[in-house]
DNA sequence: TTTAGTGCAAAAGTTTTGCATGGTC
DNA sequence: GACCATGCAAAACTTTTGCACTAAA
């Protein structure tokens, strides 16, 4: 398992140490239950995002008992608190991903392998202003995705 | 009701003459049955988006028999013909649009009175090229969506 | 001990599908 | 006549909710 990237103290790859994600969660403002810390860990593990079925269906692969009903609160919360990016990539179903920053940042999606990688220092938020401003509009808040082809899937092709 | 814009022929607010639509389908390359008219037709009332159970609630209320899984079928076919847009707001239901443009263009949506504009003149392309390739990926597509306050709506607030 | 989270099962809701029937080219 | 679209009902799925119970502050 190869771990992809360490910002702010997140490891995607790697199984975190609990203790650190409670602490997160905590400094969050929300309670470190243990279904919660297992759902952000299961989460940790992921390189890319995954549903709440599939942490769900892993979560019982592996021998954890845990409610879907669980799963779902629990990402609701970790969401709500700021913990962890929803996304859907045109589908209805939603994705939750654990980002390496709490900033803005946009995803970047390979519509081959769907690794998903994330875009900071986003430089739209000027041409989204003034856009909107053009309409009448204040503008306050954007999502963008980007979809397109990996290196390595750009070769396979 | 108030034409809210007219371009490519296409007149939000109004009832569109249903040959019009059906000839759109025909150019497109989708068989224009009477249904389909329907709800496109239903779309061309609507001045913002609509989801497909609420379609099908409105032509039920009109006294239009029409299937709910054929509003479905339809408005499948007309987005993958490029007749109308999807969108979701963040949330998982998807909305359906018919845009007065069939060119790349992205959604300005009040987040108090769900009107929903287009901004044409997309002019991130650039920085999502560019930011997709210091990554390695070479960008086939990106949507984006802003939510911001109209004139009205900041107003009443 | 008071509050908040969990598990289970049921419910709600959206979207899809199978299949017989009807329309269109 | 061949093919495609429709209607209806059932099914598949995702997500939410009620409620009794348990864990956390």
């Amino acid at each position: 398992m190869i771990i992809v990237r360490t910002i702010a103290g997140i490891v995607h790859g790697v199984r975190t140490r609990p203790s650190e994600l409670a602490k997160q969660m905590t400094a969050a403002g929300i309670r470190p239950t243990a279904q919660r810390v297992r759902v952000l860990e299961e989460l940790a593990r992921e390189n890319n995002d995954a549903t709440a079925q599939e942490l769900h269906r892993r979560m019982a692969t592996t021998g954890d008992k845990i409610g879907l009903a669980t799963v779902y609160r629990a990402l609701a919360a970790l969401s709500d608190a700021g913990l962890v990016d929803t996304l859907t990539h045109g589908h209805a179903e939603t994705c939750y991903r654990l980002c390496a920053t709490g900033h803005h940042h946009h995803h970047l999606v390979c519509t081959g392998c769907h690794r998903v990688v994330e875009l900071t220092d986003c430089s739209v938020g000027e041409w989204v202003a003034k856009a909107a401003r053009a309409e009448g509009f204040e503008a306050t808040s954007h999502s963008l995705e980007v979809s397109g082809l990996c290196a390595l899937c750009r070769r396979a092709a």
